[in-house]
DNA sequence: GACATCACTTGCATTATGCAAGTGAAATTT
DNA sequence: AAATTTCACTTGCATAATGCAAGTGATGTC
């Protein structure tokens, strides 16, 4: 569970100590799944075209609880479900994804596509799809009475 | 060499197509030593504190030569070094790396910290910061005659 | 010609990941 | 209320990635 390669113990550099936590496969994805794609569940999660394995999943999940990027509740509707949601710290990350799609789109070309309601919304400007997107999620909060 | 976790092969997702590349521990570590540190030789990135092993350095800069984010040229003043540059690909990870040091220094607070002069240039807003480090590479570029 | 530098490479132990199967608690069906 | 299903995990085991120490060969220095 603990990583060899925990660089803030040896740095102090922001880009070493942010690392720490989403530089890896997974944990960036499963973050996505939250703040872009609407899915909160682990079940939703686990059907991710990536195909993430429920052993990581369930490690990233609890991971990203331990350093406050992600709470959880028991799902209102159903007591043996559980619904995952963002914290400020961890919505904090969508400029780290909204770069990492934007240098996606202009040096992957082709390889890259996106749902086309959520191109759209970014089509109009970068702060446009920030707000629209955090207003979703607030939304959904408030659905779920979560204060995050 | 060829990794398992190959997203872009089951997602055509931006997010998931960008971290097959810069989706690791020392990816973007080696970035942020060319783009913000002036650290173009093999030696100096080994020196950096996070302490990369030679066999990890060699085999990023490999990688991202592949990718077409990194090139390189002898020394000019010492045949028996090299130089690692940045194309314009490389360059592009600049808004990444920013984003993940904004979110550092909000959410990570005291335990990161940065060299005085980029803090100060920093804190000049993110447009200065982007077009002074951009120039700083144009310059040494121009120094060891790279075109990019 | 001996020695040091430099960018790697190699061997081997440790850690992380992928996959298939299993577990137990809660809900649903019969 | 007994049996089955759903759900979020765990576990076991094979494979891949990483960390570390020690080479290697091509160059450059004394």
């Amino acid at each position: 569970m603990a990583s060899k390669t925990e660089h803030h113990k040896r740095s102090p550099c922001p880009v070493a100590c942010g690392l720490d936590i989403i530089g890896d496969h997974w944990t960036l994805l499963v973050v996505r799944d939250m703040l872009f794609l609407g899915r909160h569940e682990y079940g939703q999660m686990l059907e991710a075209p990536e195909g993430i394995s429920s052993n990581i999943l369930s490690d990233r999940l609890s991971k990203l609880q331990k350093q406050g990027l992600v709470g959880q509740i028991t799902h209102p509707e159903n007591r043996k479900k559980k619904l995952y949601y963002l914290t400020a710290k961890g919505k904090g990350l969508i400029h780290v994804l909204m770069a990492i799609t934007s240098w996606s789109k202009q040096y992957m070309g082709s390889q890259v596509k996106l749902p086309t309601d959520l191109l759209a919304e970014m089509n109009r400007g970068p702060d446009h799809f920030i707000e629209q997107t955090l207003e979703r999620l607030r939304q959904w909060e408030v659905q779920y009475q979560i204060h995050s």
